[in-house]
DNA sequence: GTCTATACGACGATAGAC
DNA sequence: GTCTATCGTCGTATAGAC
């Protein structure tokens, strides 16, 4: 076997970054061959399921790094308030201030395949029991928790689009800078 | 000159309802041929500049549509929290509880053309600005207003992106219902 | 104004050499 | 494992008859 000239991590990252840009239709073969650096058949031989498997690798790879890279404070031993600002900054360096899409919204419209939103709507799960479970630390009971924890990432979703449609980031800005109060209610203020 | 099988108004609603179900690049042309019940070249004479035209005509028509029957009330010389509630009932009846999707989130991924994003982000501006209004006139300063109203728009935005990936619509019918204190602060609790 | 028929490029996907 | 070359289909858009 010829030596790998991408490893499966590069590759999976250069597909989310696409489909994160441009949507599951938005990336043409062609794009994914050029963004990621191999040719079309060899990314047929990475993905023999073709561009649904991408997609769905790639949700199920935002689905890790989500949980890694923003969400993993929520575990912590840190005070409620910290480890809430903390998920906060990490938001707001995620999706660099409002100017990156979320993969959630621009794959979720096409046909990128079962399994890519089986992986879409697990990661918004996840994302949303994470948030509840913080919302319940601070005295919420379960239902307010959830609803909460809902209104708290439909906020941060609703502002990366009025971001994209008009161009203004304040939207954004102010949803991550109003997460620990959306989710811990007036006590956080 | 041949009779119109189909009204302009007609052709216009049939493309919207299209381009809100599955975005700009789901809608190909056979696809809008079946929606509208008009052949490929039809279309082409209704819409000498092809598919990015049919998008702005689009767009144009649903920012008229919305203001009309959703943003309406504003204007009207009811007490403030009536106008608000109903406005609040005609966003839950223009996205069908969030069944529906929004043209500003669908149409605003792919290559739609300059003509239709132009309209989008004037009709994300028209929306923001009329909720700014009422949010002024519950007694906010300028800049508080503008936060308020992106807020809720944003909400509102976010709630159809989880509806429509969870599956889950609980989330838009909560935020058409607190539509009243995300405007007017907590008066209107 | 609408239609049938068609041009032509881009699409996703595959074959086979190395 | 990666490549060049190619397949068949569907995409947007046009031509020309009625």
């Amino acid at each position: 076997m010829a030596p790998r000239l991408v490893t499966d991590q590069q590759l999976v990252e250069r597909l989310t970054g696409l489909f994160r840009q441009v949507g599951y239709e938005g990336a043409s073969l062609n794009a994914i061959a050029e963004a990621t650096g191999l040719q079309k058949s060899s990314l047929y031989h990475r993905f023999p399921g073709g561009k649904q498997q991408m997609a769905a690798e790639a949700s199920a790879a935002v689905l890790d790094e989500f949980a890694s890279s923003v969400l993993a404070p929520a575990g912590r031993d840190d005070p409620l308030h910290e480890r809430v600002a903390a998920i906060a900054a990490n938001l707001d360096r995620f999706y660099d201030g409002g100017a990156r899409y979320c993969l959630l919204d621009m794959l979720s419209v096409g046909e990128p395949g079962v399994d890519a939103a089986t992986n879409l709507a697990a990661a918004a799960a996840a994302w949303i029991d994470i948030f509840a479970a913080l919302a319940r630390e601070s005295g919420a009971d379960a239902p307010t928790a959830l609803a909460r924890a809902q209104d708290a990432v439909a906020a941060i979703e609703g502002a990366l689009v009025v971001s994209r449609v008009t161009g203004d980031r304040d939207a954004f800005t102010r949803a991550v800078r109003l997460l620990p109060q959306r989710l811990l209610g007036e006590a956080a203020a």
